[in-house]
DNA sequence: ATGTAC
C-alpha cells in the first residue's frame, strides 16, 4: 500500500477504490516501515469506505492490526449519515488511564516500601482475568447506579473526593447510559468486577518523574522532579467486553437493512440514530461509566495502601487525569459536530477549548501515555495543530509483536535485562514475556512523532519503579 | 482486551 509523504512524520494514504475520504498516518520513516508490516493500513482504507465518514481516517504512530479499526486508529462520522461501529471502539470500551500524583519524593521510597507497595496493592485490588480478577466489594445496587451516573456515585458512596470528579474526562460520566440497553449476561459479568484490573497489558505502575520538559505545565499540573506518581491503566473488564461481543452482531446483522455495505466483518455499523444504534450508543456509555468508576475504585484502594506504608492521607492524593483510549463520542471540532471513534487514541483538547474540565482550561487536558513495563510514561499537552485527528493523539508505544510471537522470539535473559531495577512482584517470565517492553514499539519515537509536528507538547516523563500486573 | 471458542 502506498504511503506518499505529506508533512513531517505525516503521510498520505490516498482516496482509491471503495474509500470515501483520504487517511492519513502519523509516523516517523522508521515507525512507517513498521506500519506496513501488518494488517493495519489496509484496516484503516476498509473505514474510509464506510457511509458517512469523515475525512480524515487517521492512524496514530502506535497503530497496529485490531479487530475492524487498527489499535491507533481514529474515525469520525457524521452527517444524516453517521454511523456508529462497535468494533470501531473496541473490545475493552473505555480502557483508560488514570494518573495520581502524591507528596512523596524517590528519597522517601527505598527497596523495601517498594517492594511492600506491590505487595499491598495486590492484597487489595484483584487482578488477573476470570473468577480471580472479579471479586468486587461493592454492593450490586451501587453498581447499577453506576453504569448511569458513573464515577461520582463512587465520590457519594465514600470512595472518593468530589474533586477527584473535576481530573476525569467527561467528569467521569458520558450521559446517555441505559441498562436496559444492556445484556444480562453483560451485567452478571459486569456486577462482580467494578474494583478489578485484569490481564493483558493492565496494570498499576509506581513511577517517579525522571524529567520536565515544560516548567510551566508541569507546575500547572502538580508535578515536580523526583515527585512519585501512580498510574492505573485498565477499563471496563468483562463487561464491556460482551457489549462489544453482543452489539457485532448486533450490527453485523442490521447493517443490510440500511443499506450499509461492510468493508469488513471487525467494522460493522449501523446509523447512529437507528434503533440498533441508539441501544447500543446506551450500553457503551453505561461501560464506559463502569470504567471510569473502576478506576475510581482503585484509585481508593491505592489511597489505602499508600496510608497505610507512608501514612499520608488520602486527600493528599490528587488525581492528575484520567482518560479513554476507547471510546466513541460525539464533539466539536472544525466547525462541525462529529462522532468521533478512538481505539487506542486519547483526546487531546487544545488550553480554552470549551469541552476542557476548568483546572486545565489554560493548559489543556494532560495527556497520559503509558511506555512500557520496562520503559517511560509520557505527560503531554495537546496543541491547536490537533485538530486534524479532530484532537486525538497516540495512547500508548504500541505492539509490534503479537503475544505469540513475543513468547517465541524474547528470551528469558532479554526479558529481565529489559526491566532491570523494576519490582514486579512474584510474576513469572511466563506470565509477562507477552508485555515485554521488546514486544512494543519504541516509545520514546512515538512520542516524538507528534511532539515534532507541534500536534502535542512533551511536559513530563515518569519513569517506572514497580509494576502490578495480573496473571492471565 | 476477554470466563483466550459456539
Amino acid at each position: 500500500m502506498e504511503l506518499i509523504k505529506s508533512g513531517i512524520n505525516r503521510y498520505l494514504l490516498p482516496k482509491q477504490g471503495k474509500m470515501k475520504v483520504n487517511c492519513y498516518i502519523y509516523a516517523t520513516e522508521k515507525l512507517a516501515a513498521m506500519i506496513k508490516k501488518d494488517n493495519s493500513l489496509r484496516q484503516l482504507t476498509n473505514a474510509a469506505s464506510l457511509i458517512g465518514v469523515v475525512e480524515p481516517v487517521c492512524g496514530m504512530p502506535d497503530l497496529h492490526q485490531g479487530f475492524g479499526l487498527p489499535i491507533g486508529g481514529v474515525m469520525a462520522t457524521g452527517g444524516p449519515n453517521a454511523l456508529i461501529s462497535a468494533g470501531a471502539v473496541g473490545m475493552d470500551i473505555n480502557c483508560g488511564v488514570r494518573l495520581l500524583r502524591t507528596e512523596l519524593h524517590k528519597f522517601d521510597l527505598n527497596e523495601e516500601c517498594v517492594k511492600k507497595f506491590v505487595e499491598e496493592v495486590q492484597k487489595k485490588v484483584p487482578t488477573g482475568i476470570g473468577k480471580g480478577g472479579s471479586k468486587s466489594k461493592v454492593h450490586r445496587h451501587i453498581f447499577q447506579k453506576v453504569l448511569l451516573k458513573g464515577s461520582r456515585v463512587l465520590v457519594e458512596e465514600g470512595f472518593g473526593f468530589p474533586e477527584d470528579l473535576t481530573a476525569v474526562e467527561e467528569n467521569g460520566l458520558l450521559e446517555g447510559a441505559d441498562i436496559d440497553a444492556v445484556s444480562k449476561l453483560s451485567l452478571s459479568r459486569g456486577e462482580s468486577q467494578l474494583g478489578t484490573l485484569g490481564g493483558g497489558n493492565h496494570f498499576i505502575e509506581l513511577q517517579e518523574v525522571e524529567n520536565i520538559e515544560a516548567d510551566d505545565l508541569a507546575h500547572h499540573f502538580g508535578l515536580f522532579p523526583g515527585q512519585i506518581t501512580v498510574m492505573i491503566h485498565t477499563g471496563s473488564r468483562g463487561f464491556g467486553h460482551q457489549i462489544c461481543t453482543d452489539f457485532c452482531r448486533v450490527f453485523l446483522q442490521a447493517a443490510p437493512k440500511y443499506g450499509i455495505e461492510l468493508p469488513e466483518r471487525g467494522l460493522a455499523g449501523v446509523p447512529v440514530d437507528s434503533p440498533e444504534g441508539k441501544e447500543y450508543f446506551a450500553a457503551m456509555a453505561a461501560a464506559v461509566n463502569f470504567a471510569f468508576a473502576n478506576r475510581q475504585l482503585i484509585n481508593w484502594d491505592i489511597r489505602g495502601v499508600i496510608k497505610k506504608i507512608w501514612g499520608i492521607k488520602g486527600e493528599l492524593v490528587k488525581v492528575v487525569y484520567d482518560l479513554a483510549h476507547n471510546i466513541a463520542k460525539w464533539e466539536h471540532c472544525r466547525g462541525d459536530t462529529v462522532l468521533v471513534h478512538r481505539k487506542g487514541a486519547i483526546r487531546a483538547l487544545p488550553p480554552k477549548h470549551p469541552l476542557i474540565s476548568s483546572i486545565y482550561k489554560k493548559t489543556g487536558n494532560p495527556v497520559l501515555v503509558p511506555g512500557t513495563m520496562g520503559t517511560s510514561s509520557y505527560i503531554m499537552v495537546g496543541t491547536k495543530a490537533a485538530e486534524e485527528t479532530f484532537f486525538s493523539v497516540n495512547h500508548g508505544a504500541g505492539r509490534v509483536l503479537s503475544r505469540r510471537a513475543a513468547w517465541k522470539s524474547i528470551s528469558g535473559e532479554e526479558f529481565q535485562k529489559s526491566v532491570q531495577g523494576i519490582y514486579y512482584g512474584k510474576r513469572s517470565y511466563r506470565e509477562l514475556v507477552d508485555e515485554a517492553p521488546g514486544a512494543y514499539k519504541d516509545i520514546d519515537e512515538v512520542v516524538k512523532t507528534l511532539a515534532d509536528r507541534n500536534m502535542v507538547r512533551i511536559v513530563a516523563r515518569l519513569r517506572p519503579l514497580a509494576v502490578v500486573k495480573g496473571k492471565d
